[in-house]
DNA sequence: AAAATCCACAACCGCCACACG
DNA sequence: TCGTGTGGCGGTTGTGGATTT
C-alpha cells in the first residue's frame, strides 16, 4: 500500500550513482545475490534506499544488459510492439532480449515518438494523423515505408474487425480462465475462435496485421488482446521433442517447446486444427484481461505445448541458453545435441 | 566565448498488485 | 478480511553534455 517507506528516510543519498557505489553494489550482489532490496543497502554499506539500488541494478549494472544504439530491427520491433501493447514497457522489454523497459521507454520518448510524429503518424494510436475532416495532415502525404506499412495494417485491421463483428458471442462458450487472471465481464468468444482460425489458416506470414485486428475487436482499449499470438513467430523456432514437431498449420516455422505433462481438460475452447500432422491436436485459446494464452495438447503423446507471455517462458528459456543464442538461429542439430536435454532435465522452464 | 537551448538518458516519484502474517 | 511490506511499473524530472544563438 502506498509508497515504500524506505525512500522517505532522511540521510539517504539521491541522484547519480558514483563508480564507487556501483562497484559496491555490484560486488555485494555478485557475492550474495540481492535478496531483499529493502535490506540490501545496509548490508552492502550503501547510503541508498533499496528501491534506488534495485533500479540501478536492473537498469544499469545487471551483466545481461545490452547497451548502446538500438538496431533497426530492434526499433522496428519496438514500434510493432507498441502498436500492440501501448506503453507497457516491461512487456515490450520482454521481447527485446537484454534491453530494459526504462531504456526502451527512453528510446521511444526521445527518438521513435518524434520520428513517427514527423511522418504524420500519431505515436499513440499508430494511425495516420488527420485533420478535423478526416483528411491527411500536411505530413501525411509523404508517408515512409513504415507509414505505408501502418496503413496496410490498418486496412487489414478494419477488414478483420468487420468479419469478426459478423459473429456473435455464444454465451455457452464461457471460458474458464486460469487462476490469477482477471476475467473480463464479457468475452467475444467466437471472435476469439475466428481469430485463432484465421491465424492458423493464414499462409502468407502476414500475421501481424491479423493480430492487431483482433486487438481492437471491441474498442480501442479492449481488454482482449491477441498480441501474444504470433509475436513469437520469429522467436519460437525451437523444435519440440520426438514426433511432436507439428507446427501450427500455415506457419511451418513455428515449432514449439514441449514438456511431458498430462493432458489438461480445462480452460478450453477447443479448436481442432485441421491439417496438423501427428494426430490429436487441440488448440486452446484462453483470453484473459491482458493477453491470450495458447495451449496445444497432443493427446496421443501426452505432451503439452504451451506458451504464455505473462509467465515469461521465453525469458526463462533465454536465461537457460548458453551465450547469446538467438532463437532464430537454433538449428535442429543444436536442438538434438543440447536443448532437448536441457528441456527434459528442467521441468520449470515453463 | 558565453549564454541559451536542446537532447538523451539516468534516476526518482507515486501508484498498484501481491504476498504474508 | 485487513494491514503492512515489498517489488514492479509507467510517468516524470533532473542532470550533464552537445549544439545553437
Amino acid at each position: 500500500m502506498g509508497r515504500s517507506p524506505c525512500c522517505e528516510k532522511v540521510g539517504l543519498k539521491k541522484g547519480p550513482w558514483t563508480p564507487e557505489e556501483d562497484k559496491q553494489l555490484l560486488a555485494y550482489i555478485e557475492e550474495n545475490g540481492h535478496g531483499s532490496w529493502h535490506a540490501l543497502p545496509a548490508k552492502a554499506g550503501l547510503q541508498r534506499c533499496g528501491k534506488s539500488c534495485r533500479l540501478r541494478w536492473t537498469n544499469y549494472l545487471r551483466p545481461d544488459i545490452k547497451r548502446g544504439k538500438f538496431s533497426q530491427q530492434e526499433e522496428q520491433t519496438i514500434i510493432q510492439l507498441h502498436a500492440l501493447l501501448g506503453n507497457r514497457w516491461s512487456a515490450i522489454a520482454n521481447h527485446l532480449p537484454k534491453r530494459t523497459d526504462n531504456e526502451i521507454k527512453n528510446y521511444w520518448n526521445t527518438h521513435i515518438k518524434k520520428r513517427l510524429a514527423k511522418m504524420g503518424i500519431d505515436p499513440v494510436t499508430h494511425k495516420p494523423n488527420t485533420d478535423a475532416l478526416g483528411c491527411p495532415t500536411k505530413n501525411s502525404p509523404n508517408l515512409s515505408h513504415i507509414a505505408q506499412w501502418e496503413s496496410a495494417r490498418l486496412e487489414a485491421e478494419a477488414r478483420l474487425v468487420r468479419e469478426s463483428k459478423l459473429l456473435q458471442c455464444n454465451s455457452s462458450n464461457t471460458l474458464k480462465l486460469p487462476k490469477n487472471r482477471a476475467q473480463p465481464s464479457s468475452l467475444p468468444c467466437l471472435d476469439v475462435l475466428k481469430a485463432w482460425q484465421s491465424l492458423c489458416n493464414n499462409n502468407n506470414n502476414n500475421m501481424y496485421g491479423t493480430m492487431i485486428a483482433m486487438d481492437d475487436l471491441e474498442s480501442p482499449t479492449s481488454t482482449l488482446n491477441f498480441h501474444d499470438i504470433g509475436l513469437y513467430k520469429e522467436n519460437l523456432v525451437l523444435p519440440s521433442t520426438s514426433a511432436t514437431t507439428t507446427c501450427v498449420p500455415g506457419h511451418k516455422s513455428w515449432k514449439y517447446f514441449a514438456k511431458q505433462k498430462n493432458p489438461v481438460e480445462e480452460n478450453n475452447i477447443t479448436v481442432p486444427v485441421s491439417g496438423s500432422e501427428g494426430g490429436s491436436w487441440i488448440e486452446s485459446v484462453v483470453p484473459s484481461l491482458n493477453n491470450v494464452v495458447v495451449e496445444a495438447h497432443h493427446l496421443n503423446n501426452d505432451v503439452e505445448l504451451f506458451y504464455d507471455d505473462d509467465d515469461q517462458n521465453y525469458a526463462n528459456m533465454n536465461d537457460k541458453l548458453a551465450g547469446d543464442v538467438n532463437f532464430e538461429e537454433i538449428s535442429q542439430s543444436y536442438w538434438d545435441s543440447t536443448l532437448v536435454n536441457l528441456v527434459n532435465s528442467d521441468p520449470y522452464l515453463f
